[in-house]
DNA sequence: TTGAAAGCGCTACCAG
DNA sequence: CTGGTAGCGCTTTCAA
């Protein structure tokens, strides 16, 4: 910048000025300080900025897992609001590791963010993000609330208890009365309410809580393994729930594998639902919404809105695709 | 930094030692030091560092869309690459407007990374990079080439002309005379490429090149049209390959719709293409080693490896999945 | 081992 | 309108 000064011959004052496009500089010296900087390819150090200025101009994120689609268009509804405020977004992966996640999220902190919106791990104590926020640092939590006491901040959700009661119920209109449900993974925030929501469902209609019917399963031969076991009993499940669309996949792949095809449902919407055999049901949330929302709040933070934490719930949407409401083949 | 220093009764620099590990501090001081950082909740502000030492510690990362998976896996192999070295990734997307693109890039150069990975969108000239490299910024670009006039720096791609080839070689194999090729996109650098490896096939085995069955065709939609038009045609294809997964997944829909079921190799994996009705053969790129490769690259670049820029060709590898061999029902 | 002091590049506050 | 100067929080000499 003193370069772009001497070569333009004007003031550093003048130059920072240009850059930053405030204040008042004549003409003729914008002119000269663009050519000079034109000529000397230069380009402002953003770090010597945001140590003076005390904003950094980009937000951070974290996410578990940024390859899953779901967090993937998350973050990029996120940078697109960003980018209209012209701000940079961070993005870091937690992974599963909590001791790698709080890592991750230490060293994006170092950075002096203007806000940061989490996805937080389950099974990280995320207190240590109670400093940030009371040295002035807006944090939104997104999907899940922050584990570990008093860490305040927004939250935004889906509702997922709702969303898995309405999916069940949806299966007990269309007339099945054995219906399993298939979590993604235990004791994880999204899994437990949404299994809670199936036995809401279930407890509504005066069905059998059979815990013969509740499985834990991630992958597909898990899935396979849950489903013969299920076959074998005296009185198996004529349709199924499935928490998320990782599990839902792979009941998909197993019902193939077993040529076995009850009615399904699945929490989390994914891409060619409606290609499945049959089309498959799905409690869909918006992630594109979920990212947006959170933007905006964290946004309203970061320009001073105060008062307490708010705790906003979106709701799923079933998007009913045929597999929900046929009738299963009677046993 | 300071408060931490009369707290804990030493200087700064000793303070500074401690907090960045380097040089030789007692042990008593070592303790004071991190008494007096856990009481006051200090967190080292490394833009002053950076300004300090020149060195980031951040790597940047442009993609043209984070939410699309193939790019959102490809941002996660870095990012696991980068943990492990203790880097941050700043991710920008910079989606498909030029001048959007090129004020996402511009404005991650300001913050001085220490390497850049770019998926460089078409279209937009990246020549601007130049000065970065000569600067001594790394550069690796991955998936496709720069445009631009010696913009030099590594490039890391896929042989997409190559595994077009064998994708079509394979259909010819499996008895096809009449092959369409729906591209997903005109004059990017991706789906010129794939169309060239199409035609290679296509002439190598003897075959008349029909420009009618050669489209363009991103969704669902444009698929339907063109089919149409094609089995309205006196020689309808027989089997299709497709450019990309977008497209390959737009044109199962339109099969079903048009209850028209050719054979069908689709450059890219997918999810679930294992499920579709008939499973789909693919022509599949890995995006995980892509990105690893890339960020393995960078930082060799990053510790001073030196030499001309390097063109890598990672080959992509065909996955039978029954849809490509089936020969279709006769005419 | 330790600490004082000089600056990294920029912006904010002045005085012209 | 303009430019000089102080100082953001850190690391890096250099001297003790």
């Amino acid at each position: 910048m003193k370069d772009v000064a001497a070569r333009a011959g004007v003031g550093l004052t003048t130059v920072s000025r240009v850059v930053s496009g405030e204040g008042v500089v004549s003409f003729e010296k914008v002119e000269a300080v663009r050519r000079a900087i034109d000529e000397l390819g230069f380009s402002r150090n953003d770090f010597a900025r945001t140590l003076r200025t005390g904003r950094s101009g980009a937000i951070g994120m974290v996410v578990t897992e940024i390859a899953d689609p779901f967090y993937a268009t998350l973050v990029g509804a996120v940078e697109q609001r960003a980018e209209m405020r012209g701000l940079l977004v961070l993005v870091a992966s937690a992974t599963d590791d909590p001791e790698q996640a709080e890592r991750v999220i230490r060293r994006l902190l170092q950075r002096r963010l203007d806000g940061l919106i989490v996805v937080a791990p389950d099974e990280v104590d995320v207190g240590f993000l109670r400093n940030e926020r009371s040295s002035g640092t807006p944090v939104v939590f997104i999907d899940r609330p922050p584990i570990g006491r008093d860490v305040g901040g927004d939250v935004i959700m889906i509702d997922n208890e709702g969303g898995a009661e309405e999916a069940v119920a949806h299966l007990i209109g269309a007339g099945h009365r054995r219906i399993a449900c298939f979590a993604h993974v235990s004791g994880r925030y999204t899994s437990e309410h949404r299994q809670a929501g199936y036995f809401a469902a279930v407890t509504a209609a005066g069905l059998r809580r059979d815990p013969a019917l509740v499985v834990v399963a991630h992958d597909v031969e898990a899935c396979v393994d849950a489903l013969r076991e299920m076959l074998a009993q005296p009185d198996p499940p004529t349709a199924i729930f499935s928490t998320n669309s990782w599990t839902t996949r792979a009941l998909l792949q197993a019902f193939r594998l077993l040529d076995f095809h009850p009615a399904l449902v699945g929490f989390d919407d994914f891409e060619l639902a409606g290609l499945m055999v049959p089309p498959t049901t799905t409690m869909a949330q918006d992630p594109r919404a979920l990212g947006g929302a959170a933007a905006d709040l964290l946004f309203e933070r970061m320009s001073g809105l105060v008062g307490p934490p708010q705790h906003l719930l979106l709701q799923a949407r079933l998007i009913e695709r045929g597999s929900g409401e046929i009738p299963p083949a009677p046993i």
